[in-house]
DNA sequence: TATTGTTATACTCTATAACTATA
DNA sequence: TATAGTTATAGAGTATAACAATA
């Protein structure tokens, strides 16, 4: 029982944004279950994929871009550091700061932790229309664009 | 800085599934952040939800339908039974089982609790295009049958 | 004084495994 | 034996507050 009786979205008289909520709840538990071995976590590959895109940056800056606490991009920046993903330079100038660039061996793993992580999803949009996969895309935009707003 | 810095999706080369998942990490974070002082958790306040469309369930049916835990669920139950939103009774003709049902406080006050966890959300939507929203809208129930499938 | 980063601490949510009661 | 629910335990992820070093 259960997943052929869930409510289909739209039928019942709710907002767009209980239900926008409710979809984004269930799917990221669903990816988080489903996320086989990847040996780091969500944040993690995130800080990753950002430093791949802009070059080294600082704890505080990754904080920001990825709207996290300072403490908890500290945790996240160690832990890839005690797995050799990335470096911590000192910043040339300023003494506080701190630099976060990705490692040899941290350039050549992201791609292949991102696509582990992201098979079953991928998988999952194959068996989708091209109409429906336009349709998460330019979902993908805004949503993007509300949790940066 | 930061929200100024984000890469606009569908700019990398980056396939879609990374961004979904990208997407709904972030927005996910930032509705939790954005939530105010609602009382109770999202797992509880969507417990309250379906039993308002469905009525009296067991936990166990509740955790199938939630997709999740049996454990998770029970902490659930008691939580709302707690302040009084649901009551735990017998089942008439199996011991084992338990039937949650909505009180009348909880009967009463799940739309206000749950109009208040999606203020902010409801707000920014309302500065979206009806065709971005119709685009959400579609997303919603996709995301909806991928989380379940 | 203000800023950057870290440490200390605590809370929420979730899972698996072991247990109890009932069927 | 099998099922429904609970308890025990552990782990991930996050936040705020207090602190240290530097500007």
């Amino acid at each position: 029982m259960g997943q052929d009786d869930v409510c289909a979205p739209g039928t019942a008289r709710t907002a767009l944004s209980t239900e926008l909520t409710s979809a984004v709840n269930r799917l990221q538990r669903r990816l988080r279950a489903q996320r086989g071995d990847v040996e780091i976590g969500e944040g993690q590959i995130a800080v990753l994929m950002t430093l791949k895109h802009h070059g080294a940056m600082s704890p505080g800056a990754l904080a920001d871009h990825e709207r996290v606490s300072a403490p908890a991009m500290t945790r996240a920046v160690n832990a890839l550091a005690e797995l050799g993903l990335v470096a911590k330079l000192e910043h040339p100038t300023d003494r506080r700061q701190v630099l976060v660039e990705l490692s040899e061996r941290g350039a050549a793993e992201v791609g292949t932790v991102r696509r582990r992580r992201d098979q079953w999803l991928a998988g999952q949009l194959r068996s989708l229309t091209t109409d429906e996969r336009a349709t998460l895309a330019a979902a993908t935009e805004l949503m993007t664009r509300i949790a940066n707003g």
